[in-house]
This record gives structure tokens, sequence and C-alpha cells, in this order.
DNA sequence: CAGTGGTCTAGACCACCAA
DNA sequence: TGGTGGTCTAGACCACTGT
């Protein structure tokens, strides 16, 4: 573990403890880089990675101060900014999985397109109903490249994509890409999530990459109005 | 403009201009460090941008390469992760605004608690419509402190209120909560965005803050789920 | 083992802010 | 004008990969 990181985990469990608030700076730098025992560029760059939590700020010739929002962030924590299957976020709930459909298929021209593959490249093509303490939750239909997450059977598709993927194939999830819309409810959601004309259907399209920037999953996911929503925090970026 | 900021962005040029393909790896830092007539130090620091912004990744005793999607995140560009008012983002199309409400009152418990307010500090409340060329297409319902964004009377609604800020204000607009989800259509959305009883619509709920993290905006936002759609990248960041 | 990226240091200089 | 954060350098050492 870097040095800078260790540190920077240090400064923020003490914004957390409430041990600096927004009215006064932080010890400057240097200050800092003697507490730490450390050169004052190390601590810049631990600071750098709570500015980027957007946990704190820098003005120059000024100080750095903490955010008058980090009640804020800490109630969004949780759920904030970071891709983890259906199976891990529900940690403390059943999860279980209904294989709807399954077929082994060559991939459709946007398929190709959105997972960068060869029209001679097979694509797996599922549909899976998420199971939440016995109540149907979400409809996931997905898209995967048999060359990039091989060995994906019916016994798999039951438990979670994502442990297979990292365990199994040692596999580190990417960036992901979203289109978040309303739409009205199709026949699976007639039929497996009990909607009807008037319930509202929120949709995610996403296109998921591993850390290489493979992309390997390509899929469309559909709950109910009131059994779920999205939460996203786009912290301030600096921009190239 | 920093110096590592202007080599990032030459760099990102000759990626753009496909001089750089997935295949093979970059120069090295030291040849990379060379070419720039700089220190390898500040060659990783222009490389940590890109691969912040999902363009590059590197190995360590391997090389530096570009990701394989890049095509995917140029398709994205426009839209990806920023925030900025609806005019801006409507660029080439009339926007013009119809002010349904306007109010400036006390806050409830869950505005104080999101704009991080004493009970005494009034809000404007207001709900607009926004009109593109012509059609009606979103309805935003916001609440803006007054001792956070003065002067926000009709006049201004009438345009764009992040203009007013940047340009009158001289504030920058920082990071962003969002909660996205599906909704039934309410009176409004039935009045004024054509909506009938099956007609889902996608509400946005946010918190938007200044640079320094003083909140400025919690605002409701809806539109037809014909009528717009949300895009966000999720880039793999490095975790605290 | 050679070559690559990752981290760290100590010191220098600059830019900005507040008194 | 003194104190603060922002940037840059040159060199050192470490960790990992591929041959």
């Amino acid at each position: 573990m870097a040095k800078y990181i260790e540190i920077g985990k240090q400064i923020k469990a003490q914004i957390m403890r409430g041990e600096y608030t927004s009215d006064v700076p932080l010890p400057d730098q240097v200050s800092l880089a003697k507490m730490f025992k450390t050169s004052r560029v190390t601590i810049q760059k631990a600071l750098d990675l709570l500015i980027n939590e957007g946990l704190i700020y820098s003005k120059q010739g000024s100080g750095t101060y903490v955010k008058q929002n980090i009640n804020l962030l800490s109630k969004f924590d949780a759920t904030v900014d970071q891709y983890v299957g259906t199976t891990e976020l529900m940690r403390g709930h059943t999860v279980t999985s209904e294989v709807i459909d399954y077929d082994v298929r060559l991939p459709e021209a946007k398929e190709q397109e959105n997972l960068n593959l060869a029209i001679a490249d097979a694509v797996y093509d599922f549909v899976r109903l998420r199971i939440v303490d016995g109540t149907p939750w979400k409809i996931e239909h997905s898209i995967m490249p048999v060359k990039v997450v091989p060995g994906l059977n019916k016994g798999v598709l039951h438990h979670s994509i994502y442990h297979y993927m990292h365990e199994e194939l040692g596999e580190t999830i990417g960036a992901a890409y979203r289109i978040i819309r309303a739409a009205q409810p199709n026949a699976y959601d007639r039929r497996y999530l009990d909607a009807v004309s008037d319930t509202p259907m929120l949709e995610v399209e996403q296109i998921v990459s591993l850390a290489d920037g493979t992309p390997f999953e390509y899929s469309f996911t559909r709950n109910r109005y009131d059994k779920g929503s999205i939460v996203v925090y786009h912290p301030e970026r600096p921009m190239l």
C-alpha cells in the first residue's frame, strides 16, 4: 500500500470523526508533513485523493478546508459511484436468480459495436429475474461475449456473475457507461414484475468494461418505479 | 496552465488522432520525458489524468496502453459526467422558460438538511417549465437559499440561472448528487407536459454544490419518458 | 535479468492570499 | 511581506513483467 494512500485514509478518518470542521482550515502541508514524518509532496498527493472524493478543497495562498457538505457525503456513501453486481449491493438480503431465457448466438450490429466484436464472435444472451427475499425485483437482459467471459453456463447465472468473474477468471471490473430512462412496461414486466399499463418502469442500459477497457457486458436492467432508484455522485473533476 | 496538463492534452490529442492504438504500448515514460523535455514524474502526472479519464491504463512492469473502448468514449463525450444547466446542454436549440410558480419562504426540514440551512434562512421556491424549440420539455422545481444565490428574481428565472451565477455572482459549480427514478405523472405533468396515466415520467432529484461545497440547489426535474434520458459515465477510481 | 511503471524525497521556485 | 498551496526537478529505490 502506497504511503500517501495510507495517510489519506488517516486524514479522512480524522475528518469523519469531526476533528476538523469547515470553520477552520486543516493544518498546513508543512505541519502535516512533520506530523506524518514525510515530505510535503507526499502530503499533497494524499490531500489530492480527498479532494477527488469531494471531502476537502484547497485554496492557493489560503489553506485547505473541509467542505460544508460532508454530512451529505456520508449519507450517500454506500451507494455512490461504485459498480458492483446486484448480489453485492443487497448484502443482508437473500438474492436469487431465475433464468428466464438463455442462448448463445452471433451478435447483432449494435452489440458488435458496443462490445467491440467481430461478426463471428459469439455472445451469450440471457434474461434473468432477480428475486430479493422472495419477491421479484428486477429483470436483467444481458449480452456478454463468449471470448471475454468463457464458461458462463446456467449454473453460474443462478449465482453472481461478478463473483464468478473475479474469483474464477481473475478479472477486475473497470468503467461503466449507463443510460438511464423511464419506459412503459413490456411483456416481461407484466408477466414477472406484476406491472400494468400505468406502472412506470426504470430502465438502465449499460456497457461495462474490464480494467483494461475490454467491454464485457451490454445489458438492460428494468425495475418497477417503486422498487428502486439510481444514486449518482458527480464530483467536480479537473478537465483536460 | 500547469505543464503536466498541457502535456496530457497533447498526448490525448495524439491518441484521438489514432497515433497510438490498443495493440502496442505507448512510448515508455523515460522516452516521453525526453520527447517533452521534462522529468519522468511530470509525464506520470500527465498520464494520470488520462487514466482518470478512462483513456489509457498502465501495467507495472509492462507498459502503458490505450484502452479498447476509446471509440465508445468519444461517442458519449458530449454528455458525460459534467454538470451544466439546461440552456447550455441544448446549444443550437432555442430554450425558453415559463415561470409557473414563484415564492420566497422558510425552508422545510428536509430542505434545511439538504441545503445546510438554519431554520430562519429563507429560500426561493420556484417551478419552471422549460421549452425547447416551442415544445414543452421538462418541469424543474427548485429550492435555492437566498443567502447563497441572492437576487434571483423572475427576470433571471426566464433565462439561465447557471449563467447568472457564473457571470453575475462569480461562483463556480462543484459536485452534484442525483437520485434518478421513474414516477407516475402528477398534476403538473398532465397539465404542462401532456402526460396521461400511462405516461411514465423520469425524475431527477438533485443537490448541487459550489466549488467550496456549499449546497445551493435542491431540485426535482421531470420529463416524459420519450423526451430525454440520463447518460452517466462511471470511471474506475482509486478508492480510499 | 533488463526494462518498465510506482513511489518517495529534498529542495527549488512560483502564484496567490491576507494582514 | 510572510505564509500558504501549486508545480517541477533529479535522482533514488522498489515492484512487477516478460524473456
